[in-house]
DNA sequence: TTTTAAATTTATAATGATTATAAGATAGTT
DNA sequence: AACTATCTTATAATCATTATAAATTTAAAA
C-alpha cells in the first residue's frame, strides 16, 4: 500500500507537482471513485480521513491537476463543477432521476462536420441527459 | 413593426405565456442577436431601452422560456449560463481567444454508440473549444 | 542540529451569480 | 370604481468560487 502511494507520488512528480499528503489523497480519491465529484463531495468525503483539510486546498489542488492535464472539468450543469481523472476522450450521460453520471465511449471525431474545418480544435465535450436503465425499470 | 411585435406576442401566447412588454423585448433580443448571451448581457443591453427593467425579470423570463422550450441553456463554461433561442439540435464552438461562440450543424445521432442503447435520451449537448479562423489569422 | 527561505495548507473574507421574498405596478373582471 | 390575479421590481439571502494573509510544513543552507 506504500507502493500505491509511491505510484501516486510518481504520477505527480512526473507532472512537476510536489506530492504532498493532501495532493496524493485527492488524486487517489479521483482515481478510485470514478464518480464525477464536485469540490464539495471530495471535501466532505476526505475530511473524514484528513480532519484538518481545507476546502481551499481542494480547490487549489484541482486547479493544479487541471493545468497539468491530470484531471479535466466535466461541464454538465452550469452550477456544479465536476472533476474527472479520466482525461481521455469520452462522453457523459447524466440521469435526471437519480443524478448519476455515466461515462460512454464515443468516436468523437466522427461527428465533426465540414463547418469546423477552419477551426483549431483543442477540446471536445459531449453531454447527454435522460433516464438511466435502472431508473427506467422503476416505472 | 407592430406586425413584428404581434408575431412575437403570438409566439408567447401559443406557449401560454402572457405577452408582457418585457417578455416580448427579451424574446426579440434573443431572436435577433444570435449571440449566446448571459443574463448580464441581456440585462445591460435591454436596460438602455427599458430603464425600469429589473434583472430579476430577466431571470424569471428566461426560466419561463426554458420551461416552454422557447429557449435552451447553452452549457459551455460552468460559471456563465448562456441562453439560446435556437432550440433545434446543434453544436457550439467557443473561441478561447476572442470568446465568440459559433453554432455548427451536426448529425447528433451519428455519434451515439451502443453503450447508450438502454438509456432514454432527452437532450444532447456538444461543445467544442479552440481557436476560430479569425483569430488563427492574427498569428 | 539550528537557521532560513520557499512552498503548501489553512482560515477567513470578498466576490459574483443565482434564488427567494415581499412590496408595488399593471391588466383584466365584476 | 373596486377587486383580483399576474407581473415586475427592489432587496435580501444563499451558495460556489476566488482572493488574501497567517500558520504550518518542507527542504536547503549554515
Ligand atoms: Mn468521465
Ligand atoms: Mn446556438
Ligand atoms: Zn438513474
Ligand atoms: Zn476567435
Amino acid at each position: 500500500m506504500n507502493q500505491k502511494i509511491d505510484n501516486l507520488a510518481k504520477i505527480l512528480i512526473e507532472k512537476n507537482i510536489k506530492p504532498s499528503y493532501q495532493r496524493i489523497k485527492i488524486l487517489e480519491y479521483l482515481l478510485n471513485k470514478k464518480n464525477h465529484p464536485t469540490v464539495d463531495k471530495i471535501f466532505s468525503d476526505l475530511v473524514k480521513e484528513i480532519p484538518t483539510l481545507s476546502k481551499a486546498t481542494v480547490y487549489n489542488t484541482l486547479d493544479l491537476f487541471k493545468e497539468a492535464n491530470l484531471t479535466r472539468i466535466v461541464t454538465i450543469e452550469n452550477n456544479e463543477t465536476r472533476y474527472d481523472a479520466k482525461v481521455s476522450s469520452h462522453g457523459h450521460f447524466k440521469c435526471e432521476s437519480c443524478g448519476s453520471i455515466f461515462d460512454f465511449e464515443i468516436n468523437i471525431d466522427s461527428f465533426l462536420t465540414d463547418s469546423l474545418e477552419h477551426f483549431k480544435i483543442n477540446g471536445k465535450n459531449v453531454y447527454i441527459n435522460g433516464i438511466c436503465p435502472g431508473c427506467l425499470q422503476k416505472d
